[in-house]
Order: C-alpha cells, then structure tokens, then sequence
DNA sequence: GAATTGTCCGAACGAACGTTCGGTAGTAGA
DNA sequence: TCTACTACCGAACGTTCGTTCGGACAATTC
C-alpha cells in the first residue's frame, strides 16, 4: 500500500472497502488494482498537503495541483474532502496497530514490551512522518459517524499501551497512576512531530532507545536498573 | 489583563504597541483603557473560538457573533486575522515566560526548579486553557516576519528549560540528551491539551508533581530518591 | 459651538472554497 | 458492432471567505 514506506510494510491491507462516488460494489474477488493504486496515489498526496498546510488550509484545488488530476476528476475515488482525511487516518491507525501487535509477539518481559511499544510508534512515525502528523494534528477535525469511528481505533492503540503499562505495574509492584503515564508517555512521542530534524536527531531506533529511557526510569523503582547505555551529544 | 485568571496573573503587561487599523501612535502617557480592554476582549473570545475551530476553520464571522461586535467593528482593533494570531501568541508565551521568572527566584535547587518549570507551564495551561491551545495547536501557523517573532520568544521559553536541565545534569553527573530531554518534557506538557479532563484529572499543582516525577525519576541516578534533597552543590 | 477624532456598522468587494453537472474518450464483455 | 461501464475533465454552481468602503453617532478638543 502506498502510504508506507519500506521500512514499516503491512502486508496489502485493503485501504477502503471499494465504494466510489457513484457507490460501486467490489463486484468480483479480483482486485481492481487500477482503482486501488490511484486511490492510494492521491491519498499520500492528500497527506502531503494536509500535512504541509492542515486539513482546513488545504483546498482541493492544491490536491489537484499536487496529484496531477483534475478537481472533477478526484471526486471518482472518494465523495468528500472529510473522506479523505477519515480514509488517511483510519489507515494510519489500522496500519501501526497492526506492526505493534507483530512486534509485541516476540517478548513476554514487561519493560522489553514497552521498549517495543515506543520503538514501533517512533519507527512508524519516522517512516511515515506526513500521515503520522495528519493523525497528530487533526486530532479533533472528524466530526459524527467518520470521528466516532477513528477515535475508536485510537482508544483500541490507547488501551494497547495502558495494558502494557498495567502489566508492567503488575509485575514490579509499583504504584502510578496508568492514565497519566500513558498519556505522558503518548505526549513525548507525538510532539515528536513538531521538532524532528533528520539532519540533527538520531535515527528512530536509538530516539526510542532514549526516550524509552527517559520513561521507564521514572516509573522504575530506583534499584531496578537494566540497559541504561544510550548516550548522546550535548 | 482579561487574557490571564485570577490564578496566573501578570502585572498588566502591555497587551500590543499601540496601533490601530488606521495606524495611530501612542501619544501621551496615559492608558487608553477603552480601547485596551476592548481589544483585550475580542482576543478572549478569539482564543476560544480559535481553539474550538482552529485558526484557519474560524472565521471572522465567527468571531464577530461571539464577540458581538459587527465585522467590520473589529477591523477598527487589529488590521487581519492573522494578526490575531500573532497578538494571542505573543501575548501569552510573554505571559508564561514572565510568570516563570517570578516563580524560579524561590530556589536555587537545580532538581526543585525543574519541578517549579514543570508546575508553572501546567498551571499556566489549564489557567488559559485556550489561549494556550492555540500556542500549541497553531505553532506553524504564522509566517514571515510575525511568526519570526514569535518562534524568537519560543526558543527563549526553550532554552530557559534547556538551561535548568543543564543545571541538573552539571549538579548530578548525569549523562543525557538535553535537547531530547527538553523535548520530551515539553511533549508530556504540552500534549496535555488534547487529553485533560476537568471532571477526571487531577488539579494542575498535583499533575504537575506526578509528570515531574515521571521525568525526574527517568533522569536522576538510581540511588538519588526521593524528591527534594534540598542539598546545595557538592 | 464648531471641528476633529474615536468607535462602530451595513453593505458590498473579489477571490477562493467544496462540490456537481454534463460530457468525452477509452476499455471490456456480449 | 453494440452496449455498458470506467476514468476522467472543463466549466460552472452556490456559498463563504477576509477585507474594505463610506458613513453614522458620540466623545473630545479647541
């Protein structure tokens, strides 16, 4: 699927069940591939622009200019400009889900899983940094039936991570509240977005590395003490 | 100054250089009150309806039936939306990073000044929860020469967080990634706004000492416990 | 009391917005 | 070859946008 990168591949998610302006049906088990890869093409443009200029400061007509296709023309692969942003966010939600829960399967330790939890989102973030902002910021553009859907993927991503959290006080016996160190934790990862320079700030491995650090050694008793190896420039 | 409670106040800092639409000058020494708290009012309201709508979802219309005023009316206290903006910005981040001076006098205590950093910012926030969305929420907003400007009184607010960090470390021994380490806290404080809760969350004072403890504890020694020492330099 | 300035408004400007309409090629199956 | 459908596009739709214009009324100054 076109929106992600190499790095973080999600094995041919279907990106939208087949429906175009006119209301198709996906007819046969074939897959239309046409329509799809057009489809997909002009979603990572929108994720350009709405990332360039946000939902509301981005026209359709910057669209147009950017996909090569006419106004008219886009409105054969979906019905709205709303639809859009709901069909790039649901994507991107449905797509780090599903390589956290592949990573997850290989750790059973509380704190690795953990780890492993900011590695995929910071990693995913990195990899698909225009989609991932589009998430971040339009945090509360969706309205109705479209909004009520993609929150509740993110409380699904949400709970993923407080489980996690949940566990991991389980098993060392420590007292915190879930709630605030989910959404602190949630914080230092998604501001990521407003300050990320490649051309300053390490690679998305050694960045989760840290920040995994930073976290995990405010919520760990002060004796509990594994890898604490990442160093950096002043 | 009507942008500011009860809780956080600052000593009448001059909201804008006098200028209206028409360009007039200060002239004499006196306080042009009406038109201060005029525009003092209409900056209320546009902070809360650009942090219902975001900048570029309201509009002037918007603004004119909540502040009750016609919309040509408003063009006799700023000169463009855009302006607006910039007025809110500036007027706050000048706000926080005031209040913060206050505040930091009290101590000496490298760890307890992040603490006070920490309170000051999460206070300020849920005080002008609007107005602090809208610095948050619309940082890449403004262009050229105003969002210069504003961008300028960011990175002080930055480096005086970057600077207390420096301090600790120096005090500590520590090792870490003082822009990493910045960030993060900020990402933590400032994500913030998507997620508190008056009716869940705890008041400011209280969140502020668990997310300092979150992010002290990440980076403190494992021996070093306990919160305030309150020990001066080796 | 006359002149000037400050405060504010109704009405309108041109531009830009999201979306739709009617149509035209091209392709695929019968 | 006829038919049906897909994939688009130029041109326009009605609406909303930020901003401006000319003036009304009130306050202040001379």
């Amino acid at each position: 699927m076109a929106l992600e990168t190499a790095e973080t591949r999600s094995p041919a998610a279907p990106l939208a069940v087949r429906r175009s302006a006119n209301g198709r049906k996906p007819g046969n088990g074939t897959v239309d591939s046409r329509f799809d890869r057009q489809l997909a093409r002009v979603l990572e443009h929108a994720a350009r622009i709405f990332c360039e200029k946000g939902y509301e400061g981005a026209s359709m007509r910057d669209l147009s200019r950017a996909s090569g296709m006419s106004l008219a023309g886009l409105y054969h692969y979906f019905e709205s400009k709303e639809e859009l942003l709901y069909l790039i966010q649901k994507h991107t939600f449905r797509s780090i889900i599903e390589n956290l829960r592949g990573r997850l399967g290989v750790s059973t330790d509380p704190q690795e899983r953990v780890r492993i939890f900011v590695e995929n989102h910071l990693e995913y973030f990195l990899a698909n940094k225009e989609a991932m902002k589009v998430l971040a910021h339009e945090d509360e553009t969706l309205k109705d039936a479209r909004g009520a859907e993609v929150r509740a993927i993110k409380r699904e991503y949400y709970r993923i991570c407080l489980d996690l959290l949940e566990d991991l006080k389980r098993t060392q016996g420590l007292e915190y509240s879930g709630r605030l160190a989910v959404l602190s934790l949630f914080g230092m990862m998604n501001w990521f977005y407003t300050w990320h320079n490649p051309r300053i700030d390490a690679n998305a491995k050694a960045l989760a590395e840290e920040m995994s650090g930073i976290f995990l050694y405010g919520v760990l008793p002060r004796e509990k003490n594994k890898r604490r190896t990442a160093q950096a420039k002043p």
